[in-house]
DNA sequence: ACTATCTATAGACAAATTGTCAATAGTTAA
DNA sequence: TTAACTATTGACAATTTGTCTATAGATAGT
């Protein structure tokens, strides 16, 4: 996974990189795969955290509080719902539940990704045409 | 291209959608694509504002300022260089040249695009085998 | 001469997103 | 009772974006 630079780079940071931060991922991701998460079955922060390593997240990394809030934030715009779960061990969870308008805010959300994925091809083939191969000059 | 939403979806927006506010794009392009564009040949704002056509950027709405600001962004950081270009007709000009550091930024920039696209292949492919298909329940 | 329009760049400020840290709490095992 | 793991929340700083405004030379039209 991306995150995690601080390389070779001039340390005249201008925008975009205070010196020591780590340069974060170049693509929002948290949000929809929560959801596609949820959208599988119905489950608690915790559990998700860890759940998130499958599509590429470092969890030691990850800070849990990234989570929850995306979960709470995701139900102040109606994507989840939740509640308190009384029937497990343990401090109490909250447990979330995708709504009928979560589903359909997945379905527009992977539709973005797929066009995602066309913008990124487009560039890494043109980066490819212009670098490589036979031309170098126009 | 993505931005420009605000269809339905409860307007109690929590974080991450202030009212009316156009969502932003799900990846952040603009600089990798500047780089790319003066990987090829040397530019000024002006005319990479209009390039960035091909890499599926509504020039209609794409802010110039934002082209400007990453422009000087990345010349703080040292991957780009400019000069006033005195030969050309009309006002000023910056001109626009790639330097090594940025080149070799471009690269790892290509290397973070190519796993994002692993990492969005993953969710879409996780998305389409959850809903698709054969078994509906586990 | 005046005005609109196109080329060109820059600055400021508000809004949104992300990163980081610390606080709180129940449970279990040493 | 102390450490470690499960679980969630809150606050705040740093960063990134979006938007609007200002400035200015050149050119074409009236």
């Amino acid at each position: 996974m991306p995150p995690g630079y601080g390389r070779g780079m001039g340390r005249g940071a201008g925008r975009g990189m205070g010196q020591g931060r780590r340069r974060r991922r170049i693509i929002n991701f948290l949000q929809p795969c929560l959801l596609l998460l949820l959208a599988r079955e119905n489950s608690h922060g915790y559990n998700l955290l860890t759940d998130l390593e499958s599509f590429g997240f470092d969890v030691e990394i990850l800070d849990p509080s990234l989570v929850y809030r995306n979960l709470r934030d995701m139900e102040s715009l109606s994507l989840v719902q939740s509640e308190w779960d009384d029937e497990s061990q343990g401090p109490q969870r909250r447990m979330y539940q995708i709504t009928p308008q979560g589903r359909q805010f997945l379905q527009e959300w992977i539709h973005d990704l797929e066009r995602t994925q066309l913008d990124i091809q487009k560039v890494l083939t043109t980066y490819h045409n212009w670098t490589n191969s036979s031309e170098k000059e126009k």
